[in-house]
DNA sequence: TTGAAAGCGCTAACAA
DNA sequence: TTGTTAGCGCTTTCAA
């Protein structure tokens, strides 16, 4: 809309060249400090902004980052969201989201898409096979977040620590049956919550019942629910917060006490958690920190594009905080009359 | 990563001129089938994909919208969000995100960085001044979402209706105090839900109560229930869902009984309501409807600057839709006895 | 320390 | 219908 100033304009109004003007402004330190203020000036008189496209076409660097969600709608990941785009900022640096609506086929279109058009690419649980991931990582620069992979760097949660963290309370409060609602099979994180639990509840003498593989989602949860109950477990991990709280929802029309008959626990300690009826018991997973790692890592990897070579350092672990709530109480006393 | 393919490879992939292969691809129409076709096997075979930046960089098109919002951790702008990505998606245009956190401040900052970077704006939920969004608007193309400017295009929420709706119900009820817990005074939303408020009110014989100016969130929620219960009202209207889920949790916790003895009303309906005890009526408002008319609008004014001009036609309506839950009941009986 | 010149990949006049 | 030419705004050699 308004006239668009250029590095001439700038040039011009400093009486100096435009490769003058570009260097006070990418390295002033090559630059005389008379002429750099001169030049500091015009920019600002002017308002000039340099033309990223243009800096981009011969850099090589676009200065935006891409970031592929499954769901944007799951608070989980907004948060995530959030924090990337916030940290980006601070780079000066723009993020196009892109959102595969949990669908595992978007995921590599999107990526190849986004790839063209930025410096590289933050991908947030994908659900696609390693091989496909290699694929996306020999194509553009690629920081992975709650998933790990051979060669490519990424932050995750410690899903085995926050399992056992989740069973040892359920356990001292006399739980000895647990139930586990997974979410999609292909899932990293449904894998390793799943072998967390199994691991814990072995070492801590519980039984654990799998009841198979759900929608990360309330529907989900709502849908598990009654296989929940015919298992008998007296205490559920579910995969999710968004599971837990459909669970929770079906329990309470299916009439069951929550924690009365059956104690829940979910992951990610979103907002709505706490807010629901009875509060949650949860697996608080560090979301802002998550995405500033995944940020600075993906910035420093496209700085410095030898380091992703150097095998190891570049996959942050972070662990996750149980958060006691309302919804995880003591083991029902069996009835002793017949 | 890979090795970038340019138009040149293209054209001497195919035996042709780099303008030709341009034309292919940009104008096909304008060059002749064989050849055609010829250029297409060899941008198969090459896996070419334009460069963007280069294109931009001549047409001045970025190819590229940014999305501003106040706070993506809301469900409302999560939704939003999604919407509009996934429309604009379709037309092969990226979207920018840029969230302001709520800080008015950050606003004219955002659209000023963005601007430089996109083609247009879509700016949701706006809390800057009508001149700050003339100038915005003077700037770049800008359409707004729940927020009517004079002259800049948009698609709003009919305020009015919707709460003469939420009114309608709750008198039906026998409710003829009503509170009113508003969101952020600079809201556009806010005004206009207590002027709905007022005049539906008004027309139906009740009395409404304002109880202030609330951040639009579950804190806000929490932080206002006290005011509405000394305000003596049987009913409220909240701000957004959000704001009357924090007032459930605290209605709750100082053991008033919704809606035994008080009824809420949200507006959004975000997946939490549905979840929440008891389970929030509302009104809701079409989000993805609200995401596809304002991308639409955005791309057809990019295509045809003059019809920002055509005074009107620019701005759309949406209708929200009573939706009742559990947590409006009838009015409470007055104890009698003394 | 600065300027001149070349060119990033693409599109758009203009010729042919 | 196609090719040639110029140039978008910027950075970056290379010389001065």
């Amino acid at each position: 809309m308004s006239v668009p100033v250029t590095i001439r304009d700038v040039a011009r109004l400093a009486g100096v060249s435009p490769s003058t003007v570009s260097r006070a402004i990418s390295l002033p330190e090559m630059v005389n400090a008379t002429t750099r203020a001169r030049v500091a000036a015009a920019v600002e008189q002017l308002g000039y902004e340099p033309n990223r496209a243009a800096r981009g076409l011969i850099t090589g660097r676009t200065g935006t980052i891409g970031l592929v969600v499954p769901d944007l709608a799951n608070p989980f990941f907004a948060s995530l969201t959030k924090a990337i785009q916030a940290r980006a900022r601070r780079h000066d640096v723009a993020v196009f989201v892109a959102d595969t609506d949990e669908d595992p086929g978007a995921e590599a279109g999107l990526v190849r898409a986004l790839s063209k058009q930025v410096d590289g690419i933050v991908l947030c649980s994908p659900r696609a096979s390693d091989d496909d991931l290699a694929a996306f990582a020999a194509d553009t620069t690629v920081v992975l977040v709650n998933r790990a992979a051979a060669g490519i760097p990424g932050v995750t949660y410690d899903n085995e620590d926050g399992m056992r963290q989740a069973v040892a309370h359920l356990v001292a409060l006399g739980h000895r049956r647990i139930a586990w609602v997974g979410g999609p099979a292909s899932s990293w994180s449904t894998q390793h919550r799943g072998l967390g639990l199994r691991n814990a509840t072995e070492e801590l003498h519980a039984v654990l019942v799998p009841v198979g593989n759900f929608a990360p989602t309330y529907e989900g949860g709502m849908a598990a629910a009654d296989q929940v109950i015919a298992t008998g477990a007296t205490a559920v991990v579910a995969y999710n917060d968004l599971v837990a709280i459909g669970l929770l929802a079906r329990l309470h029309s299916r009439g069951i006490s929550v924690p009365g008959e059956l104690s829940v626990v979910g992951v990610d300690d979103i907002a709505m958690s706490g807010m629901a009826h009875p509060a949650l018991t949860t697996i608080r997973l560090p979301k802002q920190e998550a995405g500033w790692i995944a940020v600075e890592l993906l910035l420093a990897l496209l700085d410095n594009p030898d380091s992703q070579q150097g095998a190891s350092g570049t996959r942050s672990e972070l662990h996750g905080e149980l958060i006691v709530r309302a919804s995880t109480g003591p083991v029902p006393v069996p009835d002793r009359q017949p």
